[in-house]
DNA sequence: CTGTTAGCGCTTTCAC
DNA sequence: GTGAAAGCGCTAACAG
């Protein structure tokens, strides 16, 4: 049977049991190597015997820093960003900060007012991680207000930038150049870019690298086919690309939703089996490799790039630098373009 | 060009330029009914002059709740965890709180680590979602610690209960035997119960909910292929089955990762096409709507739950009592069991 | 290497 | 309905 749980000990107690003042054992957690061995190990058996833990509240009251940064996606659900956040989850935790997740879920609105409101003043640095275009004056005005506050912020996508914000995006065009020439050097023709709205800042990078490979293959009589990013709207396109004059030999996706669409449609056709057409999707996530066929794509290292975002924003934080990897996208050879 | 930021305004600028004590502003921001229609009006026209904005560390520090929850789950990069976790947020949200991600990647040393490190002392409350067992002695303490310390706790699976611990489970044996009943109900048999590890908390009620459904049938001779919960190893167990002489005519999977194996195997052994194999996931994610053929699902709503399970735990914390909207698992009929 | 001394910015009785 | 005062638990100079 619980009784009066005895109140969390403070520093003071632990100072008291140790025979010290509340600043060495303030120092043992801040900087250990300033405190001698003997007085340390005194300490740690106080703080073990006590069950001591550090207020955080008060620690950041009064060093100004929380030890935690917000990732703000533009949608959780979604593979991509689930996958990243799991990225930046793990190295944060790897360098003793916390992560406060906020799902936009497509919304520029969601994105105002988390921006404005409380956590942004909490947090020592923000991630903000959306293929959405949302860039508003309103949002410019909120992420300058909070580095002028002292806050960090790490951008995922080109949109945005200028101020004083880091900027740490993918090569989309390249992402694109490589899906198509790979479809091309197999030989097959036309291939579509399928997918592509208005609404993303990533199309337009998307459809330039697409043009290149074709142009640089020279073909002219290209296939844009956009869509909304949604599975539904990407099986429409397709069945109709299929039924249109330019039966397409290959399928560049920009996205694994998109992707799923074109081969619903496929599977629909009785076109399912990889060969007759290829199908590469812009992006790599887990899923890729758990589908029948498995799915050719293009993309980043997802583990690798949600660490170098995190390790990045920390390093501005603390005005360190650390060594990030390589997580340049590349081509995944799966089933879905098997020649 | 930026200059000299100037230092963030504090409660007593505001008070200052509002003409009234810091008490008074902190009223309005905690109690504004207690505070005159037209003082209240002074404050909050100097609150958005100064750009004010409380410190979140000195109100956690004063009051002893930081309005924060962390949420812990096996595996965030799975849709199912992902898609939880983005209904705990928006429900978090809306009740003012900020939500901590912590995943845990399926490691028992992971979870050890976070629930005795930091967070748990910034937080309010927690939520435990994950399938794995992770009951162990240490991590039983370390949950009774932090309830002593006055952290609310809400565990998402039938393990860990006892203590003061709020449990809020989906009922497996039901999702197993609604599955189940499904297939048989359209005349199916042989059906299969693919998946389920021992290191799986739910495996045994998907297994009970499976043999009571057969049992109510009169079938006795069940077909149990244990697998881990990987597509590869579903895959192969699938194979297996459908080399082995009592050819199934149903397939309850245990997740959709399991069902996408499954599906595989189907598809590679040309029996892709909906209606030669019934085939139903214990789980209900947006991608099983995406996939070709739809998959099947008997399961939670997601984001019903997850907004049940941050309520009830904010309920906890404020000693408040929200209503709920009902999320018991349900069939979902697509095509993978088409008749 | 360790102790002393000031607060960080806010909430919260308690009076008025 | 509002103000005055007293810290919450910790870190960061500054001495010694």
């Amino acid at each position: 049977m619980t009784v009066t749980s005895p109140a969390p000990a403070t520093m003071i107690d632990v100072a008291r049991a140790a025979g010290v003042s509340r600043a060495t054992v303030s120092r043992v957690f801040t900087s250990p190597s300033t405190v001698a061995e003997e007085t340390r190990t005194k300490v740690m058996d106080a703080v073990a015997r006590l069950n001591y833990v550090p207020n955080s509240a008060a620690r950041s009251l009064r060093s100004g820093r929380s030890s935690t940064i917000a990732l703000l996606v533009g949608d959780i659900a979604q593979p991509f960003h689930s996958q990243l956040a799991k990225a930046v989850a793990h190295a944060a935790e790897a360098r003793g900060y916390s992560v406060l997740l906020c799902d936009l879920d497509h919304s520029i609105t969601r994105l105002e007012r988390l921006l404005d409101s409380l956590p942004l003043q909490g947090v020592d640095g923000v991630i903000l991680a959306t293929g959405d275009n949302v860039d508003t004056p309103h949002v410019r005005a909120a992420i300058e207000d909070a580095e002028d506050r002292g806050t960090k912020i790490l951008l995922g996508t080109p949109q945005l930038a200028g101020t004083g914000t880091l900027v740490m995006t993918t090569d989309y065009e390249s992402v694109a150049y490589q899906a198509t020439k790979h479809l091309l050097d197999q030989g097959r023709w036309p291939v579509a870019l399928l997918g592509g709205s208005t609404a993303s800042v990533l199309s337009p990078f998307l459809k330039s690298g697409y043009l290149r490979a074709c142009a640089e293959a020279g073909h002219s009589d290209v296939i844009l086919a956009p869509t909304e990013y949604s599975t539904d709207a990407a099986r429409s396109a397709t069945q109709e690309l299929l039924e249109s004059s330019q039966q397409p030999e290959g399928i560049v996706a920009s996205s694994v939703s998109v992707a799923l669409g074109a081969m619903s449609a496929l599977a629909d056709a009785g076109l399912g089996a990889p060969g007759r057409i290829g199908l590469v999707a812009c992006e790599e996530v887990l899923l890729a490799d758990q589908l029948r066929p498995r799915l050719t794509t293009v993309g980043t290292k997802l583990d690798l790039q949600g660490a170098a975002m995190a390790d990045a924003l920390i390093d501005a934080i603390q005005g360190t630098a650390t060594e990030s990897q390589d997580w340049a996208p590349a081509l995944i050879l799966r089933e879905s373009s098997a020649g």
